[in-house]
DNA sequence: ACGCCTTGCCTACAACGTAGACTGTACGTG
DNA sequence: CACGTACAGTCTACGTTGTAGGCAAGGCGT
């Protein structure tokens, strides 16, 4: 993590490059420092909070400035997505599939934990770009995990619904989890905490006596079963001609 | 190309209630009349079309009488996924519960087809509210979906993890189906169609491999099966008390 | 020396969300 | 009948947003 602004931090709003010292100190722009700062933003303040003014005065920068390396808010946020994406390594060796899948998806989970803001640039930008078009970064996921099953035996079809089906899991829970993710971690009455006091106790009776349960969510270990799950039933179904199934232990 | 006053429901833009006609003919606003209204603006027009200034034009109002009906634009955007949510119904009697759940698993596939704009909307929104503060036409389904399996035989606790991995996967699937929707249909070369020409062939050859597998994507079906394995794989695990996986009925 | 090209700053504009004051119509009460 | 109250709807205005276009300054090949 650099500290080239030197950023009293979050709040240099009150001398937007104004002083030559300050001037003199900013380190040179590119992409990278431009969409990590913009990361930092978000995770910091979220995405409302994104905007090129702010981004800009955040990197005491002309906020046109950075137009030369997004040439879009929307390309900025793309860029975004990228870059917390990249952070995915998703092995490519030959060790057992599903064991991988299970190490990357844990990874990927301990990602959206790590940028809760971000997840909803991750499952939404894709929405308004059809698949060829996205950004290298966004697809590399998609290959890497496509590569891993095929070496592991899988037709090119069959990788492609176990990607699916794997992914689409692995999505649906991140967005689950954080969903219910309790803000007030202090307030120890669970009703209160998770809100539920203001339901009408008579239409939502499951709801309202599920709120000790919701309140612990141990999202790995949820994510961990059903990806289990998941991939044993896909295993059992498809047959992939090399790697098997690890039966016991 | 079409004229602009084709429907006059749908294009009093020219036309900013300055005539008396125009403004005697538009019905009471309300709630719902203004929901509704948003729901279709951003189904014809996108999420981003979705204005206080164009819905108000829309309905040959002031934007600011919106404001009656919506305290915000957060609010309005939390109404319209309750409007969408108000439309899946979910059965609460007491028949076979994995069947119950494939089949309003294609329901609530089929209303994210219907409205695919609003899906952004449905994973996103909840993001930024408290379980419990969430608008109650959001929790019904959770709700009910509780509700059924706990009848079903399945303890709070286990219907709880019944519920997350459903709905997780149901959402994963939605939001992968839509993503790798196809833009330009007529057009019947498969790279060109997905776009995949642009990729670098040599980083992501399983991806431009994919292709002509890519085009054809039968997403009820490949949901389906999904959700068979899932259900299936937790029946298995959680032992509900009654009822039991039906061999055949 | 020149001219070019990258980089950055600035101004300007249309559109946005929304606060607040204002007008008009409907209606219960005298 | 007149009156006050309540509420639906309108208007104006402010601050903020994304971004087009023009202009200034520095590095560099010729």
């Amino acid at each position: 993590m650099s500290s080239p602004a030197a950023d009293p931090d979050t709040d240099p709003a009150e001398d937007p490059a104004s002083t030559p010292e300050a001037k003199a100190r900013r380190p040179r722009l590119s992409r990278e420092v431009v969409l990590t700062a913009a990361l930092k933003l978000v995770d910091a303040e979220g995405l409302e909070a994104l905007s090129m003014r702010r981004l800009g005065n955040e990197l005491g920068r002309d906020p046109m400035g950075l137009y030369r390396y997004a040439k879009n808010r929307a390309d900025l946020l793309d860029g975004i997505t990228e870059v917390v994406l990249d952070q995915l390594v998703i092995p490519t060796d030959g060790a057992d599939w599903q064991q991988q899948l299970h190490a990357t998806a844990h990874d990927f989970r301990d990602l959206a934990l790590a940028h809760p803001n971000v997840v909803p640039l991750l499952v939404t930008r894709p929405l308004s770009t059809p698949l060829g078009l996205r950004p290298l970064g966004t697809l590399r996921p998609l290959e890497n995990i496509l590569d891993l099953l095929i070496r592991a035996g899988f037709t090119p079809e069959d990788a492609l619904h176990v990607y699916r089906a794997y992914y689409g899991f692995l999505y649906g829970h991140i967005l689950n989890e954080l969903q219910e993710f309790v803000v007030d971690e202090q307030e120890n009455e669970c009703l209160l905490r998770l809100g539920l006091h203001r339901l009408p106790a008579r239409s939502f009776p499951r709801l309202r006596a599920m709120a000790p349960v919701l309140a612990d969510y141990d999202g790995a270990e949820e994510l961990d079963q059903g990806i289990t799950i998941l991939l044993g039933g896909l295993a059992a179904q498809l047959h992939p001609t090399t790697a098997r199934t690890p039966t016991a232990t």
